[in-house]
DNA sequence: ATACTATTGTTGTAAATGCAACATATTTTT
DNA sequence: AAAAATATGTTGCATTTACAACAATAGTAT
């Protein structure tokens, strides 16, 4: 008679939805609030952008979970800001459009961090120890290489 | 010289909006997939209706993370198909909105419940041990009441 | 008492998002 | 070789979303 967990409010997808809805909201306002020159979704792209150096447009997509139409808008804003440059190259024979961060954006990057950095870290230090941040985003990562597995992707 | 956790994409808020797309994305194409009557969004309305009995529409929107406009027009949409009905109250001597399910409600809701619990169930304990699920969800849990604490919600 | 402020819900609107359709080019099938 | 299928990026559109303005009412201040 173990009727625990009956409501979806009880389920661990409704505690990942709404903490990352709050997530989302505070970084918006920290955003704000420093005046930065990037969106919060500019910045991960961005991000992303220069670690994965030489993506293509459909790569970057799957990486950032967004649709393709809506990759190439926010490509168009970082290119048109200066912070990406975008050249045509080949991936299987196929013309595809590539990637690269400039110093620019290398810039930009490094700064929005340090100034975001410290702020995001004190936020989860005010809960978590740093082993159990570590232990939940573990445990996160494999829920989610997992999830991609399952989830047909269409992009 | 320890330089790790740089980039975002190694931060746990990055890790859980990430988690949060693809289990929203999944959670879709499952509703989709069974052909159920109501969007994820309405779905997760009723079920918070359903426990809270009697509450105003803001103290709804202040438990969704939804702006006002927003948590009407989806109780609109519910009320329009019989799944909960809308009256006037008072609380603090101020005219409210209040709603509580109905009987059709209770019943789409659970019938919803059914469907849906076993398959959401199988894709975490495809990772981690009901151990995990329960301590990531506790920790979560903290983190988010600490997040709705700073957030400041204009709700 | 009058004016100001705060609470609640609705309406309007601009921006973001996702999806389908399209254009182009390449691979695979027949 | 011709046709069909696949891969890539863009455009258009319909839905969703957030935010501001408004209407109505009640509390607070001057």
């Amino acid at each position: 008679m173990k009727d625990i967990k009956l409501h979806y409010t009880d389920s661990i997808h409704y505690e990942l939805e709404q903490t990352a809805r709050l997530m989302r909201i505070l970084t918006q306002q920290l955003f704000e609030r420093l005046e930065l020159k990037l969106s919060p979704d500019e910045y991960s792209t961005l991000d992303t952008v220069s670690i994965n150096a030489g993506v293509c447009q459909r790569d970057l997509a799957k990486l950032l979970l967004k649709d393709r139409a809506n990759t190439g808008r926010i490509l168009n804003s970082l290119e048109e800001k200066g912070l990406i440059t975008r050249f045509i190259d080949t991936k299987n024979n196929r013309l595809v459009k590539k990637m690269g961060i400039t110093e620019k954006g290398l810039k930009e990057l490094d700064k929005i961090n340090k100034k975001i950095k410290s702020y995001l870290e004190g936020v989860t230090q005010k809960t978590m120890s740093p082993d159990e941040v570590t232990k939940v985003q573990e445990t996160l990562k494999k829920f989610r290489m997992d999830l991609e597995k399952i989830v047909d992707m269409k992009i």
